[in-house]
DNA sequence: CATTCGTAACGAACATCGTTCTTGACAAAC
DNA sequence: GTTTGTCAAGAACGATGTTCGTTACGAATG
């Protein structure tokens, strides 16, 4: 980095990388996945660029339009998948899958994803390919774009609730108060406390997964409508 | 410090109600109803409640403590469906409507919610609810208590989103990027962009809901059951 | 009644944060 | 050689959450 023992002036560092948006962006998401969403901000990488937060408004002019920055350079990782042999919902699956696997790897970033209305390159590419296959099932229309919209949403807030419940002790102090329930004023409770904790963040994104394209294709699962044939 | 010699001492408000966790909550909803969640600090309230911020530490030990309880004596809105005359499946939709139209309510609380785990007495008071309804469907076990969960942060992600979208100018540039989309490049995104941003919040949260609980129950929704199957 | 003592309340301070202002330094254009 | 423009940087502003030390009060204790 700096073994630039000489000048002082502001313009010692020749060998040093120049500034730019993309190495702004790299940078804080390297924070992001290192330190978690409690560890970023501007200064954090500042410091680690070697620079001054003030230097970073040159190429940004908002902490929101880096997160947004950030959350579209994340995306870029989301495999769009190209198989045509596969049917249009296993498609559809692992692209969601793909997505929420992003936002997991990357601690925080799913936090940062809710509070930010993605629009840049990736999104759009993402967004594309979600219509496509919404349209391959036979939804479009407003049902497609709202369900594009629901579909994403919904990915983030999955990511979003399992990241924050990875490093706080708010989940220890759900665990006991759930785990302390009256077994007289909450007997349901008291009986599904176990499956309320219980699973992993994968195995339960997989599952939700599932129920929401259900839900948005508005068809039944194989399985589901076989069981449930005669509903009301 | 006190440069006052005599009577002003730090009791000289006798009239002024004191302070108490109940008080601090209820001020502190009030600021977040009022001023929207960016307007929500500790100093804001204390302010509100004409005290320092040291203050309210004798009561909370966190900001994140504060939010917790501002988020449970919220959900005390909440109305829980009794009419037994109904079926389970309206009830259900109801108490989630309900739960919805209060995150809605308060600006900003969903934005709360997301980052913090419910575990007040309203929110299990809620859980037993849901349970109970589910289990009037004939959903019980892991797939319950992983749904209940899944509803729960379902209707919190859809207000949180709808929170975001209303006061940022970041909706403005989605807008905009949305109506430049090139229609060569994305031929499905140019075909779905006024239906991308039609609808308000009530209208998309309403059909959301209905997506999640088709999801979740695994049936179909009667209308989407009447067109592609024809059960019922 | 006098003393003690736990605690509610407070002011000040600390370490951050995002953001802006202003100045400094270099490269290229004239 | 002078000018101009752009990137970088320091200093500073206002605001945040949180902690520390110190008062004032009310009740318990003697």
């Amino acid at each position: 980095m700096n073994t630039n023992p000489e000048i002082v002036s502001r313009r010692n560092r020749p060998a040093k990388a120049p500034l730019s948006r993309d190495v702004i962006v790299s940078t804080a998401l390297d924070i992001l996945e290192r330190e978690g969403a409690a560890g970023l901000s501007l200064r954090r990488v500042a410091t680690a660029l070697d620079t001054g937060a003030a230097s970073l408004y040159v190429y940004l002019s908002n902490l929101d339009d880096l997160h947004a920055l950030m959350l579209d350079a994340a995306l870029a990782a989301v495999k769009l998948p190209e198989a045509r042999g596969l049917p249009w919902r296993t498609r559809l699956k692992k692209l969601l899958a793909s997505y929420l696997q992003v936002l997991f790897d990357r601690r925080g970033l799913a936090q940062i994803a809710l509070a930010t209305i993605p629009c840049g390159p990736n999104t759009l590419r993402i967004w594309e390919a979600l219509l496509g296959l919404l349209k391959e099932g036979g939804v479009d229309g407003v049902k497609a774009a709202w369900g594009v919209d629901l579909l994403t949403l919904y990915v983030t807030a999955i990511a979003a609730e399992q990241s924050i419940r990875e490093g706080d002790q708010a989940l220890a102090r759900a665990c006991g108060v759930l785990s302390a329930v009256s077994a007289e004023e909450f007997p349901l409770l008291f009986a599904a406390r176990t499956n309320l904790l219980s699973g992993g963040g994968e195995a339960r994104g997989a599952w939700a997964l599932d129920v929401i394209i259900d839900g948005i294709v508005g068809g039944t699962s194989p399985k589901a409508a076989k069981r449930r044939r005669r509903v009301k």
